[in-house]
DNA sequence: TATAATCTACTATAGATGTAGTAATTGGAG
DNA sequence: CTCCAATTACTACATCTATAGTAGATTATA
């Protein structure tokens, strides 16, 4: 039904604000932004206004001043983005990832210990699974 | 030293014919394409140059026919998307993505086995990672 | 050798992205 | 009520992306 619009890096950062925040203003934006994505006011406002246009913020005048809320909601946006890497360079196969993950040394020890002890309590809660 | 230029899901589709077949012309990657990827002849044309100028493929004319070879490996383009996404999305952890991996439900009983079984013998392999 | 098919080089254009300036408006300070 | 600082709405523009057409060169073929 919808398309599944693309997020700029850009635009991840101004989402995450939203996520932490929630209702916010250009203004609140502006200040929240982490250093390197510091960028003219009127440049995250245009970067806010194509967001809400895309339906990923919703927005409201209270005053003189427009509020923005998130409809798009983290996780579905996170999924989203991990799924679209998934299909364009793992073939489509989370395993693939996975296991690219252990073999890419990019998890420390204590790091593949805690994923041991998620997937044995993920199984032991879930038998059903396909 | 060199900005690492994006790639596009279509520049993806077409590098992925590089990394399998090795050395191809235009048309080889236009006959090597899958169906929802299929496009005009010049349209391949434009976005294997466009690969080329990025750096991401080497040229050679050989007769009248150009031919185009992988610079850019299949290995490092895939650690560079997937170090990205873990940027942009899991606040650069790795092990955000591999929980969030195992609690996504996208993988069957079977793989998370492998998946364990992976991560033992990687364990045993290297008790020296960080 | 004239012709058809193929290929390259170049050009085109609409839409998205990155970035920001300017004009107009307005709530709040005095 | 007037003026200002902040805010919005609108505009601008260069670059990148998606897509493809056309003109001219070259090769194979009849």
């Amino acid at each position: 039904m919808k398309k599944d619009k693309k997020m700029t890096p850009m635009e991840w950062e101004i989402m995450k604000v939203f996520w932490k925040n929630g209702k916010c203003s250009v203004r609140d934006v502006v200040e929240e932004l982490p250093n390197e994505y510091k960028r003219a006011y009127t440049t995250i406002q245009t970067y806010i206004e194509r967001l809400a246009s895309k339906g990923f913020l919703s927005k409201e005048k209270d005053g003189k001043i427009n509020f923005y809320k998130p409809i798009l909601q983290e996780q579905t946006a996170i999924h989203q983005e991990t799924v679209q890497l998934v299909k364009r360079v793992f073939n489509g196969s989370f395993s693939h990832l996975s296991s690219y993950l252990v073999k890419s040394g990019k998890l420390s020890l204590h790091e593949i210990d805690e994923l041991n002890r998620l997937i044995d309590s993920y199984r032991e809660n879930n038998n059903d699974i396909p």
